[in-house]
DNA sequence: GCCTTGAATGAAAACCTTTACATGACTAGT
DNA sequence: ACTAGTCATGTAAAGGTTTTCATTCAAGGC
């Protein structure tokens, strides 16, 4: 109770009246043991409240049992959901959980392969498809590379594990639901220029509209970053073209808050003068006026998808080639924010 | 670079031509070294991309060099601006980040005090005041008290460290606020029973009615639960009385997004019929329709400090019995959500 | 020139497990 | 009855540091 030295496995063995070789047996494979003597054991282990050193184990074990979770942004509450979800599962499998987040790592020049080598840590998911080729090289060069999952975001042209929502698919979803309400000048606002995630729903989206003969021009697809106020910037372009779009597919719901809230300012009203379709399906959708019209992500799914695949393949110790890709699905959510379009708005 | 074991202190000192020991104080005290040996040493370290290991050191000093984040609800976007706060701090003080989610560690009989007993971390920020009186108990027989640190919430009674949003200003320039426009008859929608934030905003509420004079009834104070859901319950609530409040002080701004989604349902319109004030400042409130006039928690500077308080306490050893609260400054952020008592509805 | 002092370094213990190997006892097959 | 084999347990090495203590060496005081 005091300031004593905690008990540990020899202090157990004499109580127990065995080695300490029995000890850990009895918490490491029990079946190796006599009933008799694993009860006795096990009884000393509570009496004396022995618990193993973790130090001690991953020593000679030579391994960590935690995983690091690279968040690009952790004020940004989209990652939590995901967070949730991994740290789940990494919990069921006994793993600890380490978070960093890595919008400062390029300006500290942290190197997150340091995590491996100095032994904290058995495998890593990264939320972040924008690990810089340094860091990469650095994985590659210690051979770390089969002990990281992406999550959400991925690294494209890196034939690296991944468990991400279908965004090709939710983007058709979104501008097939606009075409059924009969719009056919169809905006997008994209995410920040060189994300994944901007590029593959743009790609998606492009490829709908043209699939579906819809008219196309350079201006309608604007330049965003997923933020609130990149919405709003979004908002003044569109009020100001000529030839404006009746509905706008945003990267992102919160895109499309910030479009529907700077719109609203500037006269236009949400869904009657443009439809809003947005991508997440984050809690405020549902509440907010007018509530959204998006493409739900299963985040917590994703979440515990990618912390089973690390843990299977730390385990298992050699990589499934298989399945290196998993699409979790996605799905329309219709709310307010779209509606058919009006005949005096053709 | 291939399969092989990492370098560990033995190569370097071999390569240095040192011992091992002079290998460790370059590391960890170079001053002690002639500043020949300790470039030798240095230059060995660099070649040989030496990492020293974590598990053997933490097995040595008795330290984990850890810390672990105790978040009542992972998926709460609420949380996650202070976990970036803590974050920083702990990484610039080159300590790792576990996290983990107290939601079901209750019905699991998972105990916390473990992460302390077996080594893996060396002291534990809790943003969760609702911690059963058993962890607690256990906690305390194990010595391990003076570790731990509360942020956000805390333990109303027990006179443990923490820092804390000063809520209680808050919810004085609330009611202050809206008696400066003219309301008297004011509303507070609560958190959920139990939590300290809830009983701690409620008082600070109460007393400020009373201070101003204004008049009280019981019906105007619901109960909610921090969740937009609840906002929507209490403003059906709201409608339906007969002698009807003109303001509403919400305990956060989720309340407040339900509350003004519903009201305007029903029919009223904000901050026209009814003036609502939120608490938190989520960045949503600046963005919804009406933007939420609220009050501001600096939640990254209150992780910053909480991490910056514990660090102090495991690096002194002794724990500074003085500021053991320490209260973050808050602020009123006026928006569109309230407006002075309209004249009619007086 | 000897003794003291101090600084730089090395040797070895300690931190606590897990596990390969050794040992001993008991069973069963011949 | 002896051997082979199995099973339960013990012994000791190994895992990689940090740190105490001992040693060596040089310089400075007398």
């Amino acid at each position: 109770m005091d300031t004593k030295k905690p008990t540990n496995i020899k202090d157990v063995a004499r109580v127990a009246g065995v080695s300490i070789a029995t000890v850990s047996r009895a918490l490491s494979s029990p079946e190796l043991l006599t009933e008799n003597t694993r009860e006795t054991v096990l009884r000393a282990i509570r009496d004396t409240g022995y618990r193993a050193n973790r130090s001690a184990r991953n020593l000679r074990k030579q391994s960590a049992g935690a995983a690091l979770i690279l968040v690009p942004d952790l004020k940004n509450p989209f990652f939590s959901e995901i967070l949730a979800g991994l740290n789940n599962v990494f919990r069921r499998e006994g793993l600890s959980v380490l978070v960093t987040d890595t919008s400062q790592g390029v300006k500290t020049h942290e190197s997150w392969v340091d995590y491996f080598l100095d032994g904290r840590i058995d495998g890593m998911v990264s939320l972040d498809g924008a690990l810089s080729p340094s860091q990469l090289e650095e994985f590659e060069k210690n051979n770390v590379m089969d002990r990281i999952v992406f999550a959400c975001e991925w690294i494209q042209g890196e034939d690296l594990p991944s468990i991400r929502s279908d965004n090709a698919k939710g983007a058709r979803l979104a501008i097939r639901h606009l075409y059924e309400l009969g719009h056919r000048k169809i905006a997008h606002i994209t995410g920040p220029a060189g994300n994944v995630l901007t590029e593959v729903r743009r790609e998606a989206m492009l490829a709908e509209r043209s699939a579906l003969a819809l008219p196309m021009k350079d201006e309608w697809v604007i330049r965003g970053d997923f933020s609130i106020e990149s919405g709003t910037v979004a908002a003044r372009k569109l009020v100001e073209m000529e030839d404006r779009p009746t509905a706008v597919f945003c990267a992102s719901d919160m895109i499309a808050f910030g479009l529907i809230f700077e719109l609203e300012k500037l006269g236009l009203k949400v869904p009657h003068d443009i439809s809003v379709v947005g991508f997440d399906d984050i809690e405020m959708a549902a509440f907010s006026r007018p509530s959204l019209t998006t493409i739900r992500q299963n985040r917590t799914l994703l979440g515990a998808r990618a912390a089973e695949h690390l843990s299977e393949r730390l385990l298992s110790g050699a990589a499934p080639k298989d399945n290196k890709i998993e699409l979790i699905d996605v799905e329309l959510v219709v709310r307010e924010s779209t509606a058919p379009l009006a005949g005096t708005n053709a």
